[in-house]
DNA sequence: CGCAGTTGGCGAATTCTTTCGCCAGTTATG
DNA sequence: CATAACTGGCGAAAGAATTCGCCAACTGCG
């Protein structure tokens, strides 16, 4: 369920989690083919995008093969886990603790389908039996 | 129901944040009360709360009543916008806009009672009525 | 081989956040 | 009114995150 990996002990910063978004999305990755993608919607130099890199290798955010050349890139540790691992920072420090609150204000603030509002509601049950 | 004055064009730091907490528990204060529960968790001098208090000002994250002596301190915006405002910059950075993936997280990684689910459920279906 | 283009490593500049030292003005007290 | 204690302002140091310049190593092609 969790991830067995030990891994990170960081939370992305901005930059950061730009590039993992890149990464879950193409899959494990050369610097040139992240570089290219980053800079849709950014502009900064090829030096820039490996240094961080390094410093994300250094982090334990993502693994690089050095088998290969172009060496490649992957996200240390998935979507999920990490959308999880920063999301529970959010209740901790902005939510105090509190998930329902979270929860409430992001159903109450975004438009969510019926579709979605189902699915949600079918958790739910699911989570009342856990309980009792 | 949203706050009317302009403000936050930023979104609070970690500091700032801890800050904006205690000015939403005690209400508007001092730079002494405010320093005072500020180290209750963290020891830093004076001075540095003094000066976080002025770069917050300056991002008009807290307003200042220069009236009286010592001068007083509040949020410029109430916790709920403020909470609101950085979730859905979490929701758009980390959920890639989705606050159903959010939801579902928050609400599966941890334990909610009984009773909030009960709130949830009516919120859900609450906002079932508004759709159809 | 030999040059042109690409890749990636490193230190350092830049920018933002957090911290403080120092000092001037204000307040409280005897 | 002195003088000790408190308050708050400012610039700059210390720490992080982000950016880049420069250079060395590697690759592909004629």
């Amino acid at each position: 369920m969790s991830n067995s990996r030990a891994s990170p002990r960081f939370v992305p910063t901005d930059v950061e989690l730009h590039i993992l978004r890149i990464l879950w999305e193409l899959g494990p990755s050369t610097v040139r083919e992240i570089h290219n993608r980053l800079t849709e919607s950014k502009d900064t130099g090829y030096s820039t995008t490996v240094k961080m890199l390094s410093v994300m290798l250094e982090k334990e955010l993502v693994r690089r093969d050095d088998s290969i050349r172009p060496q490649v890139y992957r996200a240390a540790s998935s979507q999920q886990s990490t959308q999880k691992r920063m999301l529970s920072e959010m209740i901790h420090k902005v939510y105090d603790g509190s998930a329902k609150s979270l929860v409430m204000h992001a159903l109450s603030s975004t438009k969510t389908s019926p579709q979605e509002l189902e699915e949600i509601r079918q958790l739910l049950d699911q989570l009342g039996k856990n309980e009792e």
